[in-house]
DNA sequence: ATCGGGCGCTAATCCGATTTAGCAATGGAG
DNA sequence: CTCCATTGCTAAATCGGATTAGCGCCCGAT
């Protein structure tokens, strides 16, 4: 079909030298090997004439190594969210020359293994394990063999794995900060979880950082949160539910939503009430989902990092595989990537008569 | 690091045979060379027992196949959309043990280059050229090589390359017939595109093919549209902004919007308006982006099919590398997917009076 | 006894690079 | 004039499989 490719024996060839040198003055080792200026054109002229690119599948195999990484996620490259997730690691791994195998489990551990596999056959020199929402996994002990970073999780039993997470406890904080800054200081509740940590959807880390975060800045301000509904999952008619659950026997000021979609089911209960976001009922969020800059009002809303979240986990993967490589031992940091606040018109300066006691 | 990978010679010490022997066995082929059945049981257990596993890398530097395929996108594995083309790619492929790499232009054609040649320096058996938005694309002469289809998109100039792409026409035929069955024949609008089929956004295929569809479906029914807007970009301001400029001289009954981002606009346009979807105006919109079973009324929509959309793509990529195997024509077929329509409930039976004449 | 042929398995080569070990030529020192 | 070092390059092994060519052995036929 095609021509066949050129290789290393026909730049060789054409070069009038040896394979070896060739492959020396390619690899930038020629100088130190003392081949002489003039081969040393000669060769680069003619890998240059004909085109050479070296076949990365056959020097995997000579040096193990495949200039890949295997990215697998439970159900990641689906949804919205994560694929910037899977942009910023594409675009950090193109940076040094590298390739990503993408690779889904579902959730199935029988899935997951037959895919690790399938990468570790094709001899990627890293892993990312991601998962779609932030929480706890059990490490597949395949991938404790290898250089690999855990994304959007941490290991359920202690392991030596690097992990790469959003900030919540701190986007706890700067959601109820916005709402402070905007002067409110009564009528504050929280949709999606609350009050007690224990209220939350199960295996949600999230919800539990940002609650921390969330109590640690109302705290620290003495102000006390007015009321908190959790939803079972965080979903638009939960957040609707609840929402409209709260409006039947209180007046809230402001809300604080879980996420965006709790805040759009929040939206419809407030105009199902006659009530006007943010004129009557501040509303600030998490996630910045593409919806939220769409709702009407736009929403302000503490921003999921995904790209950001690719990026970083790739760059700690290759300080991971570098460590691998020089006999390093294994630490198993956790970073935390910062969430950025958006801005946007759902959150009004608080009119609020201050109560007198 | 590690403990060594199980190597064939391995294997082949381990049951006492030659390395020969356990590739022909372990290949399937050593009944029809004559292989024993007892050494065969002795490979094959001894393989077992092992845990041996073929290392690709190594197979495909011999055979040129490393059953790999590359998923090049404009940018299309960072929307929602075009995650699900992504994971129905992703599973097909699965289903024959093939892996996705995945890379994205971002519509540079020097990244694309690179791009191309970083997936042929590792092997691919195949690529899959994805857009985000069906249109022409002008093909990389480097893809023409290799077995390769188009997927979402047509090529700009004609070239022997199967692509596969959605249903337009059919889908705008459905969106009429939905009005049509719910008894509308007055007071049609289109938002997004029309009347002519000039009026759209550029480069949009969807647009005309829709657009069409409509006409034909109408057409038949020998009903009119009673009016058009198009917008310049198929977003939820333009759609609102469309919406609102015709309500202020016309009383729509039923709309059918570009796309669900338009259909959202529509919504609040309406809504400002004080008319209820689908009581006062129905809506049928296309695309089934996740927002459109969000809003409120659910948005009735004809989908695009990303998942089968994948799928099929690596279907016909398939057929093309065994095509390419066995010396057949290239032939450059385009292949059509059906868009389901997703009955929720903006559509409401007219209940206009029919106009005497 | 010899030969042809089927059977059951293996030696050797190849894929395209990297890498180790080492060879030939040159020049300077002794 | 010999010996050793250095310079500049190459032969050969290696990675882990797939594949081609072919080697012994045993059997029946001549």
């Amino acid at each position: 079909m095609s021509p066949r490719r050129v290789t290393l024996a026909d730049v060789a060839k054409a070069a009038g030298v040896s394979r070896t040198t060739a492959s020396l003055v390619l690899s930038g080792r020629g100088r130190e090997l003392r081949i002489s200026q003039d081969v040393e054109q000669r060769v680069l002229r003619t890998a240059e004439e004909l085109q050479y690119r070296p076949n990365i599948v056959s020097r995997g195999l000579r040096t193990g190594t495949t200039r890949t990484i295997g990215f697998v996620s439970d159900t990641v490259a689906t949804s919205r969210l994560a694929g910037d997730m899977i942009k910023g690691a594409l675009e950090a791994a193109r940076d040094r020359g590298f390739m990503l195998f993408i690779g889904e489990t579902e959730g199935d551990a029988e899935l997951e293994h037959l895919l690790l596999q399938a990468m570790q056959d094709r001899q990627v020199d890293g892993l990312i394990l991601a998962s779609m929402f932030t929480r706890t996994i059990k490490v597949p002990k395949a991938v404790t063999a290898m250089p690999a970073v855990l994304l959007n999780a941490l290991p359920k039993k202690p392991a030596p794995l690097p992990a790469v997470l959003p900030d919540e406890v701190e986007a706890g904080r700067r959601a109820a900060r916005v709402l402070l800054d905007a002067g409110h200081r009564d009528g504050i509740h929280l949709i999606g979880a609350g009050p007690s940590l224990r209220d939350r959807p199960s295996e949600s880390l999230a919800a539990v950082e940002r609650l921390v975060g969330i109590r640690e800045a109302f705290g620290a301000a003495g102000v006390k949160v007015a009321g908190a509904r959790a939803c079972p999952d965080w979903l638009p008619e939960y957040g609707l539910a609840a929402t409209r659950d709260l409006l039947r026997t209180a007046q809230p000021r402001a809300l604080i939503c879980f996420n965006d979609r709790i805040a759009m089911g929040a939206y419809q209960a407030l105009d199902d009430f006659g009530l006007k976001v943010p004129a009557d009922v501040s509303i600030v969020s998490f996630d910045d989902h593409p919806i939220a800059s769409w709702m009407r009002p736009p929403l302000t809303t503490v921003a999921l990092p995904h790209y950001e979240l690719g990026r970083k986990a790739v760059d700690v993967l290759f300080a991971e595989i570098d460590r691998d490589r020089t006999g390093g031992d294994r630490v198993g940091e956790v970073h935390r990537v910062a969430m950025p606040v958006r801005i946007r018109e759902s959150v009004a300066p608080s009119s609020a008569v201050q109560p007198l006691g």
